[in-house]
DNA sequence: GATGAATGAGTCTTCATTCAT
DNA sequence: GATGAATGAAGACTCATTCAT
């Protein structure tokens, strides 16, 4: 476990400049220095410096698919709402907690490579496509009107990445009010007239 | 105006390169290859290659912000929402025109340098305001219902974005459909819920 | 010999140029420029920079040459001394007058070519036999003191060389008072002792 | 000290090289082939080319520095004359140990740039005050004639330029015979007329 | 003759990766 | 395992010279 603990020290160090200086202009010499370790060292725990960036990146893709959880509909389940509330703030909570890595997903990780730019456009294609899956079947169950899942799905997912993106940055509002907020958007964007009303403030 | 030709040629093929492979993966070897022109002549129009990326994305980013309109209230103007929708459908249909450029600034243009960051950073920050300026006005006018407008201009923000992304893509509707669609969860997803009703389909 | 007065125009601005930054960090286009001629032009009149160079170098050396004179001891000629005194009055004279052609002499010249330093060696050579010449004379006729003739000449040549740097550099004393510093100087220098002290003031 | 051995290594060769073909014909990669090490190597040890060349000039600077001493007028000193000869003897033997070092000082490294300019002609500048206030001492001790001290001391200062200029190039007599020539050449020219005749031909 | 756009060889410098100790 | 000196491929940029108009 000593290799662990030596890994998750030079991560640990990479994932801040990465996140500052993005991958093409983070030098193995600033990694290698800042985590305190010989140049050669580093090959001792990671193939290349891409390698190094793929796990970073693998990481909190792993960390953001495990909080998106899907919506279950049986008997004892929370609500619906109070399910995609939950994945908000999971995911939000997220962020705030690992903004560097964050970062690294949202400023520095695409264009990057073929590989890598397809690993994350996959990523957001499944959510999207859960997403409009959720609709897909709201509008089944006459809860969610008549539209294009296809594009509202991207638009719910859009707003969230935005938001996160500012909540990342640390302007604006609290965790709790950013995920009432695009909870609230998001609903009455695709919720049925009739049931609009309903949402109250609190949603 | 020779000069400006030549200078427009080179444009061209560094375009499609960059939106290809982003900034720094991306060599003025190939750049000049492509545009079949030697290397020292390249030096003739451009200063150095980061000044001709930053031509290019000065490039969209001027035109994306001619084609966003502030909205006019006067008598005789169209309806907000006309506007709102003109508005988009200028942006798209940029998008569909430019869409190497729009990927230039959608996937490699962040994290790339301070400045071009920076730049970028204001350009959206000024549409995130403009579209909260919008929704302030609307609660004054009780058309838009009470709500975090900082984050509601966000989300629509985000859902924008996501959908020119789609768009640029090639995947998914037609222009004008998700015209219609961005415009439709937008609004509702700020709209009064008395009023939500009364946008039909055709918003 | 309008073909002339294009080229003088041209050998002026580079002599100025040249002075000022040397011969590698002077390049043509500042050449022509300055010269209010097109680049292509320039190879009208010079086969390249470097004929340029060695055509102004040429231009000093052959300049100095023409205002070293050979002692004349006939009857009727001017004392040795006068003629020592009126050589050095035209050099200094040149200097003053052409200071940007005498920088590049003592300044830009050496170390630039094989044969443009084989050149200026050359040149240097020629005076410095010059002066042995005249002193070996100076001995045999008993006005100058035994002594190892070819370092006189060296440090003769030396004084000369550091003082016409110094005149052009502006700094310093007039050129008279130069002219007649540097001649008492190097006289006393080579003087038979018993007529040192018949060299006045103004020798 | 391992690394000081390879720096000199790299000095060694590049001296060698910017003493036969100045800064600007000398290219890194031929500093690099001659060292026998590796482009990157060289950039382990030096900044850049120029820190290189600067380094050296630095070196023959502080050595010919160190080399010139102050004359000490103190009961038990060794007379002035034979302070001023070994002053000129040790500046002339470390002249033909570092013909190379010497070379570069003398013939490369003017109008290279304004800094090293400076920085060269400012020792020049520091050498010639020096001689002149020593001849301003001997005038108020009568042993110096009166003269413009500052136009002499640069005939001296010259002089000996001159003279291991010529030593340098290989050319012309022994150490010990140009030392003796320079050392009584320079006393006479400054000397007071009546003790010209006791400086011996061994001064 | 004059022009100036185009050329491309030449140079410096960086940096991910290797390997002998 | 750890080290860090060494490597060399790769890339940006310059500038003297040419040549079609």
């Amino acid at each position: 476990m000593e290799r662990q603990a030596r890994r998750a020290q030079v991560l640990r160090h990479a994932k801040r400049i990465f996140a500052r200086k993005g991958y093409h202009r983070t030098n193995v010499a600033e990694i290698v220095s800042q985590a305190r370790i010989a140049r050669g060292t580093f090959y001792l725990y990671f193939d290349n410096k891409k390698e190094l960036f793929e796990e970073l990146l693998e990481q909190v893709l792993r960390e953001l698919a495990a909080r998106i959880r899907r919506i279950q509909m049986g008997p004892g389940e929370p609500s619906p709402i109070e399910q995609l509330r939950a994945n908000l703030r999971r995911v939000m909570e997220f962020v705030m907690a690992e903004r560097e890595l964050v970062d690294i997903l949202l400023n520095h990780s695409v264009g990057f490579d073929k590989n890598l730019d397809a690993r994350i456009q996959e990523f957001y294609e499944r959510v999207a496509a859960q997403i409009k899956r959720s609709l897909d079947l709201g509008i089944a169950m006459g809860l969610v009107r008549s539209c294009d899942t296809g594009v509202a799905a991207r638009c719910i997912l859009g707003g969230v990445k935005e938001s996160v993106a500012q909540l990342s940055r640390g302007a604006g509002a609290e965790v709790g009010e950013v995920v009432e907020e695009v909870l609230n958007f998001g609903l009455r964007g695709v919720a049925q007239p009739e049931l609009s009303g309903h949402l109250a403030a609190g949603v």
